[in-house]
DNA sequence: GTAGGGTTAG
């Protein structure tokens, strides 16, 4: 019946409309039939408004029938229609170009605006507007340009439809040109042009501009213009500024909304003012999952894991789904932080709600992983997904280098090669270290030349810090020095602290001189250059040194940076200091290591105290290394963990040398896999050797 | 008389 009723209809476009769907319907084969209802289905919905359709244009209500169909986003036909009409009026196009620029529809926009001036249409101001504005929002703003020119005359919106245009796709140089030019000005050009600048990383122009706009007439700052001007004040961080536009939020409070709430708290977190932040976000009330994953970020970036956990936790109650951000954000957090349990759990719950293996939510679980020497599992979320990124292939290659297992790296690295992904300088990072774990100096050295000569990339920095690190752990110092006499720029940090390395291991002295010289200049605050310095004329047996080393770190008021350790038990960390004695069970733990360091030494063990900054007694220095505070970790695990169980231990900075022979000995003893990851590697002990082959 | 301006997350 109802395609009876199409094909008495008069209207032609309508008939076409009719010829599309009873084609589809018709041509239906008679095997698909399981397809046949769905089709049938949509025939039925849309030929309600069709019957309407027809009748609309019947009584010649083109306007309805068109906004109907653009409605339902069926601008093509709304197009059909226009095309039957004889003077559309200036309602119709102006509609026409409105639902364009909703939805985005550039093709259709200009269709309309061709129409216009075919039909001899001279459009006013208004409907110029909405064509400048379509062009702008379809990110077409050459076309908004030429209109612009063309246009006989303009106004204020006019103006500030192109500066918004030109902040977006454009150049922010000709929206200031319009916005100098500009006969008069109004709220909106002032935002428009504000929020140019903060979007173009300009906040300090923005701020001048906000300045400027306060001693301005006629122009009170808004939500919106408050919203930007926070947004510049985090850019800038001055908190000073951003209590006064807070204060000025509350005396005139009635203006502001959620999105200005949302962007004062990342004001304050931005800031350093962390607990503002919260109570703002807790005032809050349409938090949406993105203030809530910004909120939850702040606390992580603070280093206030606790908080930022327990705020996921809340998300998870408060029926909010988070999202990729969401699970990106806490896992990187968990890879920061080792805390692996917690990482599996967050997994776990992006299994049930079925996440999705092709977002960076899944690289961010291989990352975790890992980052917390669980390669296993790291290498089964790669394998689940489809197109693993190359973040992906870059965890995955850098577990492998870091947890002992060089050949798996390499292997995959290989693997991505002929995936046909294009490797980046970043993987290489991890390829070079996987060389330098697995002491493959000269395949490192090939992979090395690869990167610019067969891979087309250029070098980095970080390149060449981990070259020199591959040369000078092997004590090939002549070509590591070759290799920075002829790197194209200045040597950083990371290069120098590597050569230090190598020095230490290999008691270069005078190479270990020049590379904490550099240091001293360009980190003169940090304590590790000093005490690797030490260390080195500790084991050449030169007192004296060490001493006018200490004197050195006196004086510019340097703080050797505790060495800290944790271990995560059921969810809980438990972190030790050197020689702590906090921890409720301290007294358990020490018992158990006084016994363990008998046992020991009957194996065999021999307290290695070379690596002591201070010139001690021999018995005192082995005092000292009995408390560091891996070994409490360790001991920690031991006894608060079933027999068997693997421990993971986590440390802030490298493993001492004593440690790691004294866990050597340790894991035999217990017959436990201990894992130990320090700031630069991850140890696996297993049954008296460990995964690094006493290489790092 | 219409239209033109906003923040936060890996």
């Amino acid at each position: 019946m109802r395609r009876a009723n199409f094909r008495t209809s008069n209207i032609s476009c309508v008939n076409q409309l009719n010829r599309t769907t009873s084609c589809s319907y018709s041509s239906q084969s008679q095997e698909d039939s399981v397809r046949k209802r769905p089709v049938r289905k949509t025939f039925l919905k849309s030929s309600n408004n069709d019957d309407l359709i027809t009748d609309l244009c019947k009584h010649n209500k083109f306007k309805e029938a068109i906004d109907i169909l653009c409605n339902q986003r069926r601008l093509k036909e709304a197009l059909q229609i226009l095309h039957q009409i004889s003077h559309p009026s200036p309602s119709i196009y102006s509609s026409l170009i409105q639902f364009c620029r909703q939805n985005r529809a550039l093709e259709e926009g200009k269709k309309v605006h061709s129409h216009l001036k075919s039909s001899g249409f001279k459009p006013g101001v208004f409907i110029s507007n909405c064509l400048l504005d379509m062009y702008a929002k379809c990110g077409n703003i050459s076309d908004a340009q030429t209109l612009f020119d063309e246009m006989q005359e303009r106004d204020v919106c006019s103006y500030n439809t192109m500066i918004s245009g030109f902040t977006k796709g454009g150049s922010l140089e000709q929206a200031r040109n319009l916005f100098d030019e500009m006969p008069q000005r109004d709220n909106f050009s002032w935002t428009a042009m504000i929020s140019g600048y903060v979007r173009y990383n300009q906040p300090i122009e923005a701020l001048d501009l906000y300045r400027m706009m306060q001693n301005f007439e006629n122009s009170v700052s808004n939500k919106f213009t408050l919203s930007s001007v926070l947004s510049a004040v985090s850019a800038i961080q001055c908190l000073r500024l951003g209590k006064e536009i807070h204060g000025y939020i509350m005396r005139t409070g009635f203006d502001s909304d959620e999105v200005v709430w949302s962007a004062l708290s990342d004001m304050y977190g931005k800031c350093g003012s962390i607990n503002e932040a919260r109570q703002i976000f807790d005032k809050m009330v349409d938090r949406d999952v993105v203030s809530w994953t910004a909120m939850i970020g702040r606390y992580f970036q603070e280093g206030r894991r606790e908080e930022g956990f327990a705020l996921f936790s809340e998300l998870i109650k408060s029926g909010i789904r988070p999202n990729a951000f969401t699970f990106a954000g806490v896992l990187n957090a968990c890879a920061d932080h080792a805390a692996e349990e917690l990482g599996k759990q967050v997994h776990g719950y992006m299994t049930r709600i079925g996440y999705d293996p092709y977002s960076f939510a899944a690289s961010a679980l291989v990352h975790m992983y890992s980052k917390c020497g669980n390669v296993e599992n790291s290498k089964k979320v790669f394998n689940g997904m489809p197109r693993p990124d190359l973040v992906s292939w870059t965890s995955l290659i850098a577990g492998y280098a870091q947890n002992g297992m060089p050949d798996k790296a390499l292997e995959y690295f290989e693997l991505l090669l002929k995936s046909g992904t294009q490797p980046d300088h970043i993987v290489f990072v991890g390829v070079l270290t996987a060389c330098t774990h697995a002491g493959l100096v000269d395949k490192g050295l090939q992979y090395f030349h690869s990167i610019k000569e067969k891979h087309g990339l250029t070098y980095t920095a970080d390149h060449y810090a981990c070259i020199v690190d591959l040369l000078a752990r092997s004590g090939r110092f002549h070509e590591a020095e070759d290799v920075i006499s002829k790197m194209p720029m200045k040597p950083d940090k990371f290069l120098w602290a590597s050569l230090l390395g190598g020095c230490r291991i290999h008691g270069n002295l005078d190479l270990a001189k020049r590379a904490a010289e550099a240091l001293f200049e360009i980190e003169p605050e940090n304590p590790a250059t000093y005490v690797t310095m030490a260390n080195i004329y500790a084991s050449a047996g030169k007192w004296s040194e060490v001493a006018s080393i200490r004197k050195l770190m006196d004086d510019r008021g340097v703080v050797k940076k505790p060495g800290l350790s944790w271990i995560e038990i059921q969810r809980d960390a438990h972190v030790f200091l050197v020689g702590d004695t906090s921890h409720p069970r301290s007294k358990e733990i020490h018992e158990f290591l006084g016994k363990l360091s008998k046992r020991m030494k009957e194996e065999g063990y021999v307290p290695d105290t070379n690596f002591v900054l201070h010139d001690v007694e021999e018995e005192q220095k082995e005092q000292n290394l009995s408390y560091h505070s891996e070994k409490l970790a360790v001991a920690f695990g031991i006894i608060a963990t079933p027999p068997g169980t693997t421990i993971k231990v986590y440390k802030n900075l490298r493993t001492c040398v004593d440690c790691h022979t004294a866990i050597k000995f340790i894991s035999k003893i217990a017959k436990r896999k201990i894992v130990v990851r320090d700031s630069s590697r991850f140890h696996s002990f297993e049954d008296g050797n460990c995964s690094c082959r006493d290489y790092w």
